[in-house]
DNA sequence: CATGTCTGCCCC
DNA sequence: ATTCTGC
DNA sequence: GCAGAATGGGCAGACATG
């Protein structure tokens, strides 16, 4: 496939904010497309350069794209920075530099789907002494072919960042709407006895199906009336002679059809995977897919809940019975083992087996089962010294060297709070009280780095309390709810599993500086640098920066105000006037090697402005070092 | 060889 | 991570 | 209610640079 294809639904899909359009587009392009290309193509939809678990990384960020711009084009780099502000996204800036440039030079290979993706593997695969020129060459050999159109892409592209609004949900209903418009094979869907090969269309499917498809129904299909609604079938479709029915039940199929290619996605993590199968094999290749150990699923997340009743309403069963646990402030981890190879997974399944040797052997110490895959929170904990905080733990993550050093240093501990694979067996589809009373039954309890996460089923909202206040006195981040009744979903945030924390103490901070935003905050300043008070010195400090808690309207109002402050202008960032003062919500207070003041905000968001304020009146460093000794 | 910059579907 | 926005 | 987008601190590692 030409990559000027994808270029042009690259277009259509970031001129419409509908859903459904998107997904039309999408999956004509997936049905278009040459079955060679499937793959690439899933990737390169969501601008991604490869599947999730290969775990293959470019190794580009905008700094490296600038500069291959710059090679590219033979612009210079200060000038692609300027035009970068100017547009407010690098793809943009790309389009109207190569727009230019391409009066002068004429147009050399025509770019395909497999071109890019070699490149970009090639990208990936590059390592070593002089392996950043190579990879800032294979760019520009891209973009120098590249129409100006396709250069905005394929920059968005090194950048994972398409900004074009397609996700994950519009990728899994585009493939059930690419292989399954037709709904052939119907009878393969549980709860519809339906023999023989008929084709269930909904009305709003009908505008997309083209007339060479309709006409391969006809061929292989054979009128049979079925009532598969209670309220009949329209035979609009019969009256013209095609063999196709139209459904009021759509909804239904369509659901449990996407139910199939999300279940299908959720234990590959690999659209094009998918795709390839839903193409080749169809619904029943889509359902034979399953997890396999040592390739990790995607994870379940919570949702967000303000209050301990807002968090039984949320997830408790008819006698308002909840499970609650401890939230740890570690790394999420699910951990796959067959006989003694262990392997770690974080939730983005990235593997750091290596960098945590203690818990692979407490694992093969506390399991004895064969075949697990197990899911919990590893946390930084000394017997001496308690819980540790998660910027410790952080130390290990992505560690190579002195592993085994840190392993008395920096001691880990993980509490298991699922299971999710046993002995062959998918747990996913069974509810949360079955798989965690089978987790309890298959952990040896004995002393080592792996327990049980604390863990407490009530209907009592005092207990509850007190088991919260037990999580916070004992340095957790807080607790978590679940609905005992309800499955494993990976990858979905649920409404059946919530996380409680408190609510923090506000600051009020001065805004020195900001950032001009991207994307869709091109025309706003996006992020802002906070400052408290020294008392001391009557100076103000640097305490990190805030992009997040504000509406649109917010914005642009400080947007505006702001830009009468600017004393300075440095490439995308601006110094300004401390006049505007903002309350500001953190998690934490954390020690920072980065900022003035020597500590800096865990989560900071903005809470509201504050008019009435001047720096005068904002926090100050005294008043930040007294929180901070609070912590802990 | 020491230091600085950049990157990460990084972790949170 | 948090938060807002549009569907 | 969901998915998507835009942004936070801080860590280790990988290269580039001098």
């Amino acid at each position: 496939m030409d990559y000027s294809e994808l270029v042009k639904s690259y277009k259509k899909l970031e001129s419409t904010q509908s859903t459904l359009e998107k997904t039309e587009i999408i999956s004509k392009l997936f049905i278009n497309s040459p079955k060679e290309d499937l793959d690439t193509l899933a990737h390169l939809i969501r601008g991604k350069a490869f599947s999730e678990w290969k775990n293959l990384d470019l190794g580009i960020g905008k700094k490296l794209i600038i500069k291959a711009i710059s090679k590219a084009t033979g612009i210079k780099e200060e000038k692609v920075k300027k035009e970068w502000k100017n547009k407010g996204d690098l793809g943009d800036a790309v389009e109207v530099i190569v727009k230019n440039k391409k009066q002068q030079t004429l147009t050399t290979k025509k770019l395909t789907l497999s071109l890019v993706q070699e490149n970009l593997e090639k990208i990936a695969g590059a390592e070593g002494s002089g392996s950043q020129s190579k990879k800032i060459s294979l760019i520009a050999e891209l973009i120098g072919s590249a129409e100006p159109e396709e250069a905005k892409y394929i920059v968005r592209t090194v950048l994972e960042n398409l900004r074009i609004g397609v996700g994950e949900g519009l990728v899994r209903d585009a493939i059930v709407k690419a292989f399954f418009s037709e709904l052939i094979g119907l009878s393969e869907l549980d709860g519809y006895e339906i023999t023989g090969q008929q084709v269930g269309i909904d009305k709003q499917l009908l505008g997309s199906i083209s007339e060479y498809r309709l006409n391969k129904v006809k061929e292989k299909t054979e009128l049979i009336e079925i009532d598969l609604s209670d309220d009949g079938i329209s035979k609009l479709w019969k009256k013209e002679g095609a063999d196709v029915f139209i459904t009021d039940r759509k909804k239904e199929i369509e659901d449990r059809l996407k139910g199939i290619v999300q279940h299908a996605y959720d234990v590959s993590t690999d659209f094009g995977e998918v795709a390839e199968v839903a193409s080749k094999k169809g619904v029943q290749g889509l359902r034979e897919m399953d997890i396999e150990l040592f390739r990790p699923i995607r994870v379940m997340l919570a949702q967000k809940s303000d209050s301990m009743e807002d968090a039984f309403e949320a997830v408790g069963s008819e006698e308002g019975l909840a499970a609650l646990e401890y939230k740890y402030d570690g790394i999420r981890v699910q951990i796959h083992k067959e006989g003694s190879d262990v392997k770690i997974f974080t939730r983005r399944l990235e593997e750091i087996t290596d960098q945590f040797p203690e818990i692979v052997n407490a694992i093969k110490d506390s399991i004895d089962e064969e075949e697990v895959i197990v899911e919990g929170e590893l946390v930084g904990f000394d017997p001496q010294k308690g819980y540790l905080p998660f910027q410790k733990l952080s130390k290990r993550i992505k560690r190579k060297y002195n592993i085994r050093e840190m392993i008395e240093k920096i001691p880990v501990t993980v509490y298991l709070f699922d299971l999710i694979y046993c002995n062959g067996n998918s747990l996913i589809r069974q509810n949360l009280r079955i798989r965690w009373s089978k987790l309890n039954s298959l952990i040896n309890k004995i002393d080592n780095s792996v327990e049980l996460a604390s863990h407490l089923e009530t209907s009592d909202l005092d207990k509850a309390q007190s088991f919260y206040q037990k999580a916070l006195d004992e340095n957790q981040e807080g607790i978590m709810l679940k609905n005992l009744s309800k499955r494993y979903k990976p990858g979905s945030r649920v409404g059946y599993m919530v996380k409680l924390k408190p609510v923090m103490e506000t600051l009020d901070l001065a805004i020195i500086g900001a950032e001009w935003g991207e994307g869709r905050r091109r025309d706003w300043l996006g992020s802002y640098k906070l400052a408290c008070m020294n008392k001391e010195t009557g100076e103000l400090k640097s305490i990190g920066k805030m992009a997040t808690g504000f509406t649109d309207e917010q914005l642009e109002e400080l947007t505006n105000k702001l830009e009468d402050m600017i004393i300075q202008e440095d490439g995308r960032s601006v110094k300004l006037k401390p006049k505007v003062i903002v309350e500001v919500a953190y998690e934490e207070i954390q020690e920072s090697p980065k900022y003035e003041s020597g500590y800096a905000l865990r989560f900071p968001r903005l809470v509201a402005e504050r008019e009435t304020l001047g720096t005068g009146d904002v926090d100050t460093l005294d008043r930040i070092r007294e929180l901070y000794g609070k912590q802990s």
